[in-house]
RNA sequence: GGAUCCGUAGCCUAGUCUGGAUAGGGCACUGGCCUUCUAACCUGCAACAAGCAAGAAGGAAGCCGGGGAUCGCGGGUUCGAAUCCCGUCGGAUCCA
């Protein structure tokens, strides 16, 4: 909770046990706050002193002191249990977030570090694997960058390849040379999918494709222009896309710019004797030692696979940023083990940097029907999806407001249809495979962004209602029902548990945090009156609690990519 | 066949790394909190007074209550296991 509280008893029990069992973790919090601020386990002390833990707990217990900070300790069976000063526990975590403001819980990490998403085909637009992919490398960049961290977003552009060439055999045989009339990445993606109706038809035309790639390669001028124009509609669409979800990134990769720097590190590599040639003449990695197989890492006509030209990203990266201390991949959990496979690689290649790369991997969005499959026209496309729950968070909002412009309806449909939208994907786990419920998703309801937004507006309307100014010298005494007291700790844990987000990548830790302070804030809500004009000493109190939760809130919401309105 | 991940109420999910007090939320279900209307004859509570009790309709980005869980299963370690270890079953993904 606080650390100043905390070291103090863990010293106090320091001189009466000694150093040997006692560490910053025997300190836990106890189920109910009625029980206690902070509990001691007496259990690790039971087989050293012979006793149960029970007469421990009993035996310390008589032997404190209260003072100025543990104002009373009490044993209940094997525990220990400390009560704080509860004016001094909310006047100093109060007080620091009044301070600290936006900065209230920011670590102090300095290490510098690139993320990696969400590396599009330029073949179609992107779909929904795509949000939850762009929506996780926002905030657990937003994450590493709260905690002191220099984040480099970076994007590797998949703009090569015999996908590319199938839409761009369709717009050549069947587009007439027309201009997009849609968003131009759908644009492009039409003429995929034209391929695949095709080619179902007229096998030869699979021939076709790889005879454009070949040309391609060759540096064919006619395939080469159409290629460029073919990929700025492509890439043209994605950045409204990204802007939309609050993507930017300080440096792009093209597959197409590195695809064939590969072969020469793979050659190094077997001159070294870590890759070997097999029976077909392809050079291979031999990784069965390590439990992950053999991997092909070039071809045998000195083509490139995906391995290769991994390989070579890497290389990229790191020469483009020496400094780099972690580059993190933001990528499915399907290409685990070819991640696995790449860093096994790179270490036996002796490269420095073999150990500064992270897979942060994330699970399949599913559908209620089950696999989102291209082929079968099952994909969710990301701007619909987006436009879907802007639309509905419109009709919410003409719902409540009948007298707001078109301009400021519209605006506040995106903010909150956007918070739904990246709140629904960012509160699981980004380990856990997710289905992705349309009915879910569009509730307002629940554990969701609207949810917390409402709060941070609600606040807002109270500190507008009040017309009082957020004062600090207040008599914290006066905060003291249970309501009050959760809302305090709460906000005293946020330093902790942002961090501990940040460590294991794990936004949806925010999320569920948010969720519970607004829980207990809605409660304090019903509960208390916040404005009483007859007592003015306690509205300043409670006005400034609000206030805390509300820059806590705003902080949070950042955090995930949201914004915190003040009014909805 | 091998590897990785997952298994917690009807459904979704937190907690698992770092073992501790009744396994925390949400959805759905259910009862209430609010507003309006009807009735305002009788009866009851209250009685200084406002009122409450019935029925119907509606509303809520909010609150409270209720039911609902062999933490997949079996074993082990431990004073103590959702958490650690072993085995097993089921699902997902990748490799072959």
């Amino acid at each position: 909770m606080v650390d100043d509280f905390r070291f103090h008893i863990i010293e106090k029990l320091i001189d009466e046990v000694g150093s040997d069992d006692i560490d910053d973790s025997v300190l836990e919090v106890p189920p109910d706050p009625a029980l206690g601020d902070y509990a001691f386990p007496c259990f690790i002390l039971s087989k050293k002193l012979k006793k149960s833990p029970q007469a421990i707990a009993e035996w310390l217990a008589g032997k404190w002191k209260p003072d100025a900070v543990i104002v009373d300790v009490k044993n209940v069976g094997p525990y220990l249990n400390f009560f704080l000063d509860k004016s001094k526990l909310s006047g100093q975590v109060l007080t620091k977030i009044i301070n600290e403001r936006a900065d209230y819980g920011k670590g102090s990490d300095s290490r510098k570090m690139m993320l990696e998403f969400p590396g599009p085909n330029t073949n179609k637009p992107l779909h929904l694997g795509h949000v939850r992919n762009m929506l996780i490398g926002v905030a657990v960049g937003n994450l590493l960058r709260f905690q002191g961290n220099q984040v480099i977003n970076t994007n590797i552009n998949n703009d090569r390849g015999i996908h590319i060439c199938k839409s761009m055999l369709a717009y050549k045989l069947f587009g007439d040379g027309q201009e997009p009339d849609m968003k131009p990445d759908h644009f492009v993606g039409k003429w995929y999918v034209r391929f695949a109706e095709e080619a179902k038809k007229n096998p030869d035309l699979e021939v076709q494709a790889q005879e454009l790639l070949r040309k391609w390669e060759a540096g064919d001028k006619e395939t080469i222009d159409l290629w460029k124009k073919m990929n700025a509609w492509a890439f043209k669409g994605f950045q409204q896309t990204y802007s939309r979800f609050g993507v930017r990134f300080d440096k792009e990769y093209f597959e197409s710019q590195h695809y064939k720097k590969g072969k020469k590190y793979i050659l190094e590599g077997l001159k070294a004797g870590v890759f070997q040639k097999d029976d077909d003449g392809n050079i291979v990695a031999d990784l069965e030692p390590f439990g992950l197989g053999k991997k092909v890492v070039l071809r045998a006509d000195g083509t490139s696979v995906y391995m290769t030209q991994d390989i070579s990203l890497v290389h990229e990266k790191f020469n483009d940023f020496p400094d780099l201390d972690l580059s993190i991949n933001v990528v499915a959990t399907e290409q685990n083990l070819h991640f696995q496979q790449l860093f096994k690689i790179l270490e036996l290649l002796r490269y420095p940097f073999a150990k500064k790369n992270y897979h942060l991997r994330y699970g399949m969005v599913n559908l209620p029907e089950g696999k989102m499959k291209s082929r079968e026209g099952t994909v969710v496309d990301a701007d619909d999806l987006v436009q879907e729950m802007v639309d509905l968070a419109h009709a919410a909002v003409e719902l409540r407001h009948k007298d707001l412009s078109d301009e400021e309806s519209l605006a506040r449909a995106e903010v909150i249809g956007m918070a739904a939208l990246r709140f629904f994907i960012l509160k699981t786990d980004p380990l856990r495979d997710m289905t992705y419920d349309p009915k879910a998703s569009i509730s307002f309801e629940g554990e969701t962004g609207p949810y917390v937004q409402y709060v941070h507006a609600r606040i807002c309307g109270i500190k507008e209602k009040s017309g009082r100014p957020i004062r600090t010298d207040i008599d914290f005494s006066l905060l003291k029902t249970p309501e009050e007291l959760a809302l305090v700790k709460l906000l005293a844990s946020w330093p902790s548990v942002v961090a501990d987000a940040a460590h294991k990548y794990k936004p949806s830790t925010v999320a569920h945090y948010l969720i519970d302070l607004c829980q207990n804030f809605n409660e304090f809500y019903h509960r208390r009156r916040v404005v009483d004009e007859e007592r003015p000493a306690l509205t300043d109190a409670r006005l400034l609690l609000c206030e805390c939760v509300r820059q806590v809130v705003e902080i949070g919401l950042g955090v995930l990519g949201i914004d915190a309105p003040e009014e909805m």
